[in-house]
DNA sequence: CTGTATCCTATCGGATACTG
DNA sequence: CAGTATCCGATAGGATACAG
């Protein structure tokens, strides 16, 4: 259904969505975190293990931003060990199309590499 | 074309191609300078006034960057005073969908923000 | 006009230790 | 298990000056 916008067409504002976008996905696990999460709920745990190469401390912070935005949900369950399981929003869905584009292009990309 | 692909049903890869295509854009700016090249050939300067949140220096970095994946050509017309054009390559426009949807959700969000 | 070259600082992010 | 706290190094990125 987005298929008819040209983006040759729009004209460069001042503010460029694009911008808006990028803010907000900045910082490089973020867009990693998100693929993660894309179909179902997670631990904080399994993140972790999904995500081996940042930190412990650096996942937190990027989820607290996610979080913020209101992208991703944290759901604490009051038992013993702690458990806690982070989704998507319904609005953090709304990055999907972002996230699959970037699939297939790093598909393409991974490709080339190896020629 | 690519539409019928559900992102749900795909595999936690060990290196998930998202991965890599962060690797390429990671970096501020590069999704910007892409985005005022989608269209045509840029001159440094009028992406120098398209950017002014960014300085020379991080502008040409990035520019080499993207030159070195592929993505940017730089056409240097020997003349005085200099001129050189940036523009897409081939490979550059393969990236497009992806600045597509970073452009749409940045809408969405921005009226978000102004709610 | 299109760059290079320095210098400098702020932020990002890693390692480690500790806690409810 | 899911964090917090602290320290510390690397690097992204800004300001400025200068060159072909």
């Amino acid at each position: 259904m987005t298929k008819k916008i040209d983006i040759d067409k729009i004209e460069d504002n001042e503010k460029c969505p694009v911008e808006t976008a990028i803010d907000v996905l900045a910082g490089k696990w973020k867009i990693l975190i998100l693929w993660y999460l894309r179909r179902d709920t997670k631990r904080f745990s399994e993140l972790k293990k999904l995500l081996p190469k940042t930190t412990q401390k650096m996942l937190i912070q990027k989820l607290r931003e996610l979080e913020k935005d209101g992208i991703v949900h944290r759901e604490v369950y009051p038992v013993v060990p702690p458990k806690v399981e982070y989704s998507l929003t319904e609005y953090g869905q709304t990055l999907k199309p972002i996230i699959k584009q970037l699939y297939l292009w790093g598909e393409i990309h991974k490709q080339k590499l190896n020629k």
